[in-house]
DNA sequence: GGCGTAAGCTTACGGTGTACTCAAACGCGA
DNA sequence: TCGCGTTTGAGTACACCGTAAGCTTACGCC
């Protein structure tokens, strides 16, 4: 054992914990693109040494991990049930959709470190119940939804993926981050997301409806008999 | 201009091509996982100094996108259309799916690195012909086709990023390569995937299928009004 | 004060992508 | 036949990466 001792006895006090790696990662991670993320670069943005994170996490890819996990977590963690459970599923797509674009970087992190099970099944819980409350099996329940996960995911891949600027931003992370260009068209979502060409943003939002829908739909229509 | 430059002339005659390090590169990435493609191990795998690749092409991720292109098109080379639109969708998830799955190290390459329209158009052109021809709206007859692609891709990721062995095989390079535990139950596809439990084979299985007939039925429905 | 313990620091090593410079190998005109 | 231009491959070097090993520091407790 390397780490994670019992606090309750003596030793040095620790100056960074988990908790503070992972939002430092995640700072960095939004503010200077996934390259940034090395271990030099994260203990610094913590006023420590490269080193002094692996006594807190087996390394790198843990770290990595740590993100995937808190940002889905926390992007889906008060999802209210609802009396249909279609609704629920577009509730959870939507959710998972606005966090992938609020932090676009972390999109290649999400596909390649998949969401722990220990994480993921108590947020999912109420959406799961919603599910089989309505009598759907329990398989296809989590069918269902992780067919709307991966296809929130690829679609954000796709978005993200898309643009110029890519996943690694380095020109921008300092200067107008301002937004008088935002003439006051009125998108129907509350326009978070930035850097992305109007028209591409509306193809997105519009495709990532239809697929939503199609995908929803056509789980439902399989409850019916005929 | 440092590379590709008309071979009309006289000048030193290559030894390598970018069709070779793209074929280097799927070889490399198949056997020895994606931490193997490497400038340097790429080029000693051709008899090749690093630097020589440079020659070639700008730079690693500039392999890394020819690779992804490469698979793409030649998995999906010979779509033919058919009679109906859902069918042809279906055929290209298909043919998608059993090309990620055939190459389970590139899947977060496919993920990463977007397909070249340029690429992507020529191959996709019958099936977007077909529903078209349908009546389909071309945005609409794109957003289906895409949907489709990043659902397919989307649970490629999670299937393959599940297994234990993940994406990178270290250990298992030189070893038993014999398939004398496939057991004659047959299943429905001809199981060229292996390394997986054969239960969550069969589940990933039935997940693709309904969450593919879901996204198509889904789209379906759509054309009829009410 | 001494001791045990845990956290952080320092150093070092092998590996990475790639910029830069030079040698080699061809076609061609003189 | 001999440069010559042109293109390709090789060699060297640099900054940076993840991380293994050992050391120093800072605490609670006896």
């Amino acid at each position: 054992m390397k780490q994670a001792s019992r606090p309750g006895r003596g030793g040095r006090p620790a100056q960074i914990s988990v908790e503070q790696i992972t939002a430092a990662a995640v700072d960095l991670l939004d503010r200077e693109g996934l390259e940034a993320l090395t271990m030099r670069r994260i203990g610094a943005h913590l006023g420590v040494a490269a080193m002094s994170l692996y006594r807190h996490l087996p390394g790198r890819d843990a770290i990595l991990s740590t993100v995937v996990n808190h940002l889905f977590a926390t992007a889906l963690a008060d999802l209210d049930a609802g009396p249909t459970w279609t609704g629920a599923l577009t509730r959870f797509a939507v959710a998972y959709r606005r966090m992938l674009l609020d932090h676009p970087n972390a999109v290649p992190l999400l596909a390649t470190h998949p969401v722990d099970p220990a994480t993921a099944v108590p947020v999912l819980a109420g959406l799961l119940e919603s599910l089989t409350a309505a009598g759907v099996d329990q398989d296809d329940a989590l069918i269902r939804i992780q067919s709307v996960g991966v296809f929130t995911l690829g679609h954000a891949l796709a978005q993200v993926g898309a643009h110029p600027g890519a996943a690694d931003a380095d020109a921008d992370a300092d200067a107008d981050a301002d937004a008088d260009a935002d003439d006051a068209a009125g998108a129907d979502t509350d326009a978070a997301d930035a850097g992305q060409d109007p028209d591409a943003l509306d193809y997105y939002q519009r495709w990532f409806d239809a697929g939503l829908q199609a995908l929803v739909t056509g789980f439902d229509r399989r409850d019916a008999p005929a």
